[in-house]
DNA sequence: AACCAGGACGTGA
DNA sequence: TCACGTCATGGT
């Protein structure tokens, strides 16, 4: 039915890019985490806290926690300055919701400073503590999550994906840029619309979905980061796109 | 030395 | 709804 008899269907041309990111480069082993070795994780290219085809995490509370903290601080922000903003959190033993949240908000916008915003993520991190410790181990809500003052959509669908293994796709800017640069969507598509794309056409499974954000990311900052990225050579290298 | 990073919120049309 | 200014730090 909405199979073209050439095979070029929207579910085949997301899955011909997923293929090609996978094997230009590979399991990403996202999301990153401080201390992920002390497992079965020392399969080969476990670097920095990426734990490549181990999909086991997060294993409990405080990894989860950190997660959210990451996808708050990494707003707006290279991950390299978020994860100094980790380390320094983690460092002070702030990594424990119990923790944090006895913190004073001085001390947490210290800690986050390198991470940019330290006065709004440090209110933005509070909220997410409450948050997460009133939930009390349980999944939350797409709409819960997107209550709290801090979490838009990407950090909702980043926190659900990655921090409670729910099938729901993660859009960023190097998705968005990437579709409409190869004029796989409308210019103006709204976040939902991407989001809807993705998940009508792919089969919802929660390592897939991890991957194939991290994928984008990982794409988009070799070829969608300075501009100029939008001559045709750029993106002949970027994707082929298969024949109609 | 401008420009950009794994966005979200508040405001005014 | 939607376009725009604001929030802050570090690397290129």
């Amino acid at each position: 039915m909405n199979q073209s008899i050439h095979g070029a269907t929207k579910a085949g041309i997301l899955r011909d890019i997923y293929e090609q990111f996978l094997d230009r480069y590979g399991p990403q082993g996202w999301w990153p985490l401080i201390d992920c070795e002390g497992t079965n994780s020392l399969k080969k290219g476990v670097i920095k806290g990426y734990h490549p085809l181990d999909y086991s995490f997060p294993q409990n509370g405080r990894q989860q926690f950190e997660i959210i903290c990451g996808a708050v601080l990494t707003q707006n922000t290279t991950w390299v300055n978020a994860n100094k903003a980790l380390q320094n959190l983690n460092s002070a033993n702030l990594l424990s919701v119990k923790n944090f949240l006895l913190a004073r908000d001085k001390t947490i916008s210290k800690a986050i400073k390198p991470a940019g915003y330290k006065n709004q993520k440090q209110e933005y991190l509070k909220n997410c503590a409450m948050f997460f410790l009133k939930l009390n181990g349980r999944t939350p809500t797409r709409e819960k999550l997107l209550a709290v003052k801090g979490v838009g959509p990407e950090t909702a669908d980043s926190i659900l994906l990655y921090a409670y293994k729910v099938p729901t796709f993660v859009v960023d800017a190097y998705t968005t840029r990437f579709l409409i640069l190869h004029k796989l969507i409308p210019e103006k598509s709204s976040y939902h619309q991407i989001k809807a794309l993705f998940e009508n056409e792919l089969k919802k499974d929660f390592k897939v979905y991890q991957e194939f954000h991290a994928l984008f990311v990982e794409h988009g900052k070799r070829f969608f980061s300075k501009k100029p990225y939008k001559g045709d050579d750029i993106l002949l290298k970027s994707f082929n796109k298969p024949v109609n």
